[in-house]
DNA sequence: ATTAGGG
DNA sequence: CCCTAAT
């Protein structure tokens, strides 16, 4: 069984009949493109069948490469030989020469994960006496550098410093509030999974496991302001410089980073051919195959042919990015130097591939640390489609934030849009941001009267999708925010705004709105049977969440909601100040309660509530210890506060 | 406008 | 989560 890396490069026409033409049977050789677009660099694990065909990987296939190139265990070197280029590989397209030679290749030639490393690469020079010779530094930059920051899950942690994929251990120092994926059971994981996705899994497979986890955690995080990180599949408290290094080096792809001669190699082979969109596989990606399948053990049985990802998978995969485009942004407006970069090599994922009349949406998945690239369901905002849209309501001068109210109400507070035809109209002619933008500055006194509204309707019925929205209502927002909010939205996000206004009016259009959000995860409506027809939503506090609360106390104190609020949960549009005050006291209390000797309450905790890891827990008693004792020598007065508060937790805590 | 605390 | 009182 090999597998290959192919480094797709464009996409072409026939690029299939090329690539066979090119001599692929030929499993030691590697291939380069003829037109050479390098970015966003995209890579690609397909299998190499015995005719020469190739056949894209199955997620399952991923995975046990994955393991492969990763686990420790499994060190397998190619020797690199710097400087030399491999005949067979054509390099006709390649404009940049030998030092821009940009097919690196290697085999896999094991399928199974305990493989014995010294035999796999004895095997390689066997079979691959070409092999070695391919692999100049100039390539391991890229092997490298497009491990990004997720794939510090397992080694690779300074981006494009630490370039080591296969091999290197780093000692670690068991710094306190470390997370080590490694020591949690599969149940663990999956709490640990459920409560970083805020979702349910059935893998079973603890590499996969963890190293989602790691990878969502690591992805979450608002780096900026986080000093977790993932390293080895533990969560470890990091310098900030690293940390945006890390962000922003690794995935500069295309940065020179210099040469990395004597670094050791990973078995990572690209291929340089043009994307050859897999026959039947990728058609339809976006519809579930069938709906049975997801069990991972079934599908690792199944016969490992021609299958496409599950849904489910594609469905992790998207949230992790729609996840970290958030992030992203952030990220770009902070560092415009570099945010370019990542913008670029991450953002920049989704592709639309022509083939044979068919578009296909394919992305590259950051698994492991390998691009890899998937279909993909471009993911259109299944849930609550219309943040802005509601935005656009209220502040619309005209008054109809309360129409939309009040027919909201009466369908049943479910309903979404009324078929009103000021709001269609209004809605259309701002149907740009700056317009929009402009609009909510209509002096109409427009959140007096929304609040009225509210007041008037029980002030519970208020049809604000999103706590913020309505706390905005209340406390008149600042201009600047609002801007913010509508660059920092994906673009479909604001599409789809402008869709739904438009499609108002529409009783199907209505339909299609409502399914949607019902359907969707975590707007819960839940119409009180008794006396109101309130509804509330919990947004479940993910991992990485609750580990930006912990940090941001740790940094400005406990109290200072507001500035954590502002300065670590900026992209975080729920969740406000009060938000984090409540969870940052039901840390303390979960901490106090559960440290003193893991209690039988702990194991018998497994209630629907997110299972807050220990170590975390740790650290929040430790920081309400610590603040609670030590005095403020840094900023005097405003710690002063919070002081006293925690010493009144701790105290109720430990009594 | 924010924060603490109760429900 | 929501609400209110107190700063």
């Amino acid at each position: 069984m090999k597998f290959i890396f192919l480094r797709v490069v464009e996409v072409e026409g026939n690029d299939e009949a090329k690539l066979k033409e090119c001599g692929i049977r030929n499993s030691t050789s590697s291939l380069s493109s003829p037109k050479q677009i390098s970015d966003p660099v995209v890579y690609k694990l397909v299998r190499l069948e015995g005719d020469g065909r190739i056949v894209p990987a199955t997620d399952d296939e991923l995975m046990e490469v994955e393991s492969l190139l990763i686990d420790d265990k499994c060190e397998m070197h190619i020797v690199a030989d710097p400087g030399q280029t491999v005949g067979c590989i054509s390099n006709e397209g390649s404009s940049s020469g030998i030092a821009q030679l940009e097919s690196l290749e290697g085999l896999l030639q094991s399928r199974n994960k305990e493989a014995d490393p010294d035999k796999l690469n004895a095997r390689l020079e066997e079979t691959a006496p070409s092999l070695a010779p391919s692999l100049s530094e100039s390539h391991f930059n890229q092997s490298g550098s497009f491990g990004e920051c997720s794939h510090s899950s397992d080694k690779l942690v300074a981006g494009g410093s630490t370039l080591s994929v296969v091999t290197s251990k780093p000692d670690f120092s068991k710094l306190k509030g470390e997370i080590c994926l490694d020591n949690l059971s599969i149940k663990e994981l999956h709490e640990t999974f459920k409560a970083t996705f805020g979702r349910e899994t059935t893998v079973k497979d603890k590499q996969w496991l963890k190293r989602r986890i790691s990878m969502g955690l690591t992805n979450s995080c608002d780096v900026s302001v986080t000093s977790f990180i993932i390293k080895d599949n533990k969560l470890v408290k990091k310098g900030n410089e690293e940390i945006s290094n890390c962000m922003d080096g690794s995935y500069a792809e295309d940065l020179p980073i210099g040469n990395q001669k004597d670094l050791p190699t990973s078995l990572v082979s690209q291929l340089d051919y043009h994307q050859v969109v897999p026959e039947k596989r990728l058609e339809n990606p976006n519809l579930d195959e069938n709906s049975g399948s997801d069990d991972h053990q079934t599908e690792q049985r199944a016969a490992k042919r021609v299958r496409k990802p599950t849904k489910r998978y594609i469905e992790e995969l998207s949230e992790v990015e729609s996840k970290e485009s958030n992030g992203r942004l952030m990220n770009l407006a902070k560092n415009p130097g570099h945010g370019l970069i990542s913008l670029k090599s991450r953002v920049g994922l989704v592709r639309n591939v022509p083939l044979g009349g068919r578009t296909v949406v394919t992305r590259l998945d950051s698994l492991g640390g390998y691009g890899i690239q998937v279909p993909c369901v471009s993911r259109v905002r299944r849930s609550r489609p219309r943040k802005n849209f509601m935005a656009l309501l209220k502040f619309n001068p005209s008054g109809m934030g309360m129409e939309a109210t009040l027919a909201k109400k009466v369908l049943g507070d479910h309903s979404f849009p009324t078929d009103d035809g000021k709001e269609s109209r209004v809605l259309k002619a701002s149907s740009t941001p700056e317009h929009v933008h402009h609009q909510k500055f209509n002096p109409s006194g427009m959140g007096m009267e929304a609040t009225l509204v509210k007041k008037v309707l029980g002030d519970h019925s208020f049809p604000t999708d999103d706590g913020k929205e309505s706390r905005v209502l209340k406390a008149s927002s600042t201009p600047k925010h609002f801007h913010h909010q509508f660059i920092g939205v994906p673009e479909k996000d604001k599409q789809f705004s402008v869709m739904s206004a438009i499609g108002l009016g529409h009783n199907t259009e209505l339909k299609c709105i409502n399914s949607s959000r019902d359907s969707d995860d975590n707007v819960v409506t839940v119409p009180t049977p008794k006396g109101g027809i309130r509804r509330k939503h919990h947004r479940a506090w993910t991992l990485s969440e609750v580990m930006k609360l912990v940090e941001g106390v740790s940094r400005y104190g406990a109290g200072r909601w507001s500035e954590i609020k502002r300065l670590a949960f900026a992209s975080y549009s729920y969740r406000t100040s009060v938000d984090l005050k409540d969870k940052w006291r039901n840390l303390l209390k979960a901490s106090f309660a559960q440290t003193p000797q893991d209690n039988g309450m702990n194991s018998r905790k497994s209630t629907g509530a997110m299972p807050i890891p220990a170590p975390i827990l740790l650290k929040v008693r430790e920081l309400a210890e610590m603040q609670s004792q030590v005095l403020p020598n840094l900023s005097s007065t405003k710690i002063a506060g919070s002081t006293r508060k925690n010493v009144h937790e701790k105290r109720t805590g430990f009594l």
